[in-house]
RNA sequence: GGCCCGUUGGUCAAGCGGCUAAGACACCGCCCUUUCACGGCGGUAACGCGAGUUCGAUUCUCGCACGGGUCACCA
């Protein structure tokens, strides 16, 4: 007995009234210039914003600003158990805080363009009207389950099972379970919707499994993938659309023209276009990207995944990266020839670069902490005084506000940050804030410590000697020229030497050079064997806070 | 297990039938240097394996191995 799948389509839907057209009309073709493209970025709002997930997000942003599209945010909210109270606005602020934001969509406090709901939770009438149509047209079935029997599937109990199905021995009947579903009259479906029961909506798989067809993706070209022939869920019994079919009508009616997400998405890519097709719609472009990995202690890769040191975009901010170091950092990862256009212009925007997805590696690559400290170097010493210490204060207000307080004294905080800083070749001391801070500590009474030691080989009466001679003949006004020659003075009566190339040439002559001299100053002033010019920083320091400072390490001696 | 994707130095990678197989990070050495750095110069180090196609394969084809992904009323 046939099935009369235009009176099943209302027995299913009977609140539907909106047809296709009436729902068509609300979301006409964007008018944009030829060769704009329109991308997104539609995350689930399960918590923070992961760093792998700024993969996807940059290309998709890249290409539409660089091209005069659109670029809108779409929140995919259609799993209510994993939702996190709040994590859309945190998501909007997260990512302005990168520099990337959208032309519409989902905003901290609502929504902003003309093809929403953004939320996907909203738009469950759509989806309603595009599942009646497939309903009637016989290509979906509904699958009834009884409150206890939806219970069961959405605990974790059932899904570990599902996990641990023996894929070898289960593949036969699985397909077995899904031709009996397929299997059902108009009269089973009256009953069970009599009984209260809930239905998910099933989409009939029409393809052969044993045949290829040919897909492209934009960067790794042409694949060849299987037909799809198993049965979609469009519907979950909530009424809520699965991710599969949410994408197919939302892309389609906000007219999304490249997709970009992870890797892990190419193998229900034929459910896509299986289902595009079933609409009578074209599909969008798609680019699927790698994934992040990290190397495991025992050498194998593996996801970069939320417990992972990096995978949270908030870690960056604590550790004091700037957000535009990470963005660098993406950007030499997703495009091979960025460093090399950064080399030659060091000064320009990132948005400047001509983004090519011919460039993107269709290979997973390791998460590397070296390579973005090195990145993070090159970044902020590039950057102006002013531009770092704002970006300074504003982490140290978060994250150390004793020294944000400090830094209140502007001009002196600047003083120190320009050491080095400007023209061609700037020093590249530091990548972080956290570094900076260190860096900066020695400047500040409160943060003064004198963390290392003296070496054990120095004579103590040495030191003491050579720092009381040159307190005693410190003057402040001596440019870098005499104040060294000073210090040299200091070595002969003490029996070091005081040119360095006399002193390789024939170091056992001498108990040590202008260097070790030099050292023993710079640890009384500093509290450190490393610091930055010991001349200017003593200038910074002013003649007061230098010579007590060695007075005091005279006396602790 | 089926299916899919991938495989050039420790890492990221250029390469697109003929190259002494770029470059960056890391590492090592030297130089510069009052320290550490910065910088400069140099060095170690790679086409997973096996067949084929070809005058010639890192590059094309096939198999194998390895790595990753996926197989939910999650995304």
């Amino acid at each position: 007995m046939s099935i009369d799948y235009k009176y099943l389509s209302e027995l299913l839907f009977p609140d539907v009234t909106m047809t296709e057209e009436e729902l068509l009309a609300k979301y006409p073709p964007r008018n944009l210039p030829e060769g704009a493209k329109v991308t997104r970025f539609a995350p689930s709002p399960t918590g923070f914003v992961h760093f792998g997930g700024l993969f996807p997000t940059l290309v998709s942003e890249r290409l539409a600003h660089q091209s005069g599209g659109v670029f809108y945010l779409r929140i995919e909210d259609t799993d209510s158990r994993r939702e996190v109270e709040g994590a859309a606005g945190a998501l909007v602020k997260t990512l302005a805080h990168y520099g990337i934001h959208f032309d519409e969509g989902v905003t901290v406090d609502g929504e902003a363009g003309d093809y929403g709901p953004y939320k996907q939770s909203e738009r469950a009438d759509i989806y309603h009207v595009f599942a009646k149509r497939l309903v009637a047209e016989g290509r979906a079935y509904p699958v009834f389950s009884t409150d206890a029997e939806l219970e069961e599937i959405k605990t974790a109990d059932k899904k570990a099972e599902l996990k641990a199905v023996n894929w070898e021995t289960d593949a036969d009947s699985r397909r077995e379970a899904m031709l009996a579903r397929r299997n059902f009259t108009v009269e089973d479906v009256e009953r069970e919707l009599a009984a209260g029961h809930k239905f998910a909506l099933f989409a009939i798989a029409e393809g052969d499994g044993t045949r290829k067809r040919k897909v492209n993706d934009l960067v790794r070209g042409d694949l060849l993938l299987p037909e799809n022939d198993e049965d979609v869920v469009l519907l979950k019994s909530d009424g809520i659309p699965t991710y599969h079919f949410a994408h197919v009508v939302d892309d389609h009616l906000m007219g999304t023209t490249h997709v970009v997400r992870g890797e892990e998405w190419l193998p229900s890519l034929p459910k896509h276009l299986q289902l595009f097709s079933y609409m009578g719609w074209k599909p969008p472009k798609y680019i699927h990207i790698s994934q992040i990995m990290r190397q495991d202690a025992d050498g194998s890769k593996k996801k970069l995944s939320k417990r992972d040191m990096g995978a949270n975009l908030d870690d960056y901010s604590r550790l004091g990266y700037s957000p535009r170091v990470v963005i660098e950092y993406v950007m030499t990862l997703l495009n091979s020839n960025f460093e090399e256009w950064r080399a030659q212009n060091p000064d320009r925007d990132y948005t400047e670069f001509p983004f090519n997805v011919k460039k993107m590696s269709s290979s997973g690559c390791l998460f590397d902490m070296k390579k973005l400290d090195d990145v993070a170097k090159n970044v902020i010493s590039r950057m102006s005084a002013e531009d770092v210490y704002a970006q300074l204060c504003g982490w140290a207000e978060k994250f150390e506000p004793d020294f944000a307080r400090r830094l209140s004294d502007k001009d002196y905080a600047l003083q120190i940050i320009s050491i080095g800083r400007g023209g061609k070749k700037p020093r590249k001391d530091y990548g972080t804030w956290v570094e900076l801070y260190n860096y900066m500590s020695p400047f500040y009474d409160e943060t003064f410590a004198v963390e290392d030691e003296y070496p054990e080989n120095v004579s103590r009466a040495d030191i003491k000697s050579a720092l009381t001679s040159f307190a005693d003949s410190y003057d402040e006004n001596d440019d870098a020229g005499a104040w060294f020659e000073k210090i040299k003075s200091i070595c002969a009566p003490l029996g070091y030497c005081a040119d360095m190339k006399e002193y390789r040439a024939n170091p056992d002559a001498y108990k040590g050079s202008v260097a070790d001299v030099s050292m023993m100053i710079r640890v009384a002033v500093t509290g450190r064997l490393n610091s930055p010019d010991l001349y200017t920083v003593m200038h910074i320091l002013g003649r007061e806070r230098s010579i007590s400072r060695i007075r005091d390490m005279i006396n602790k001696l």
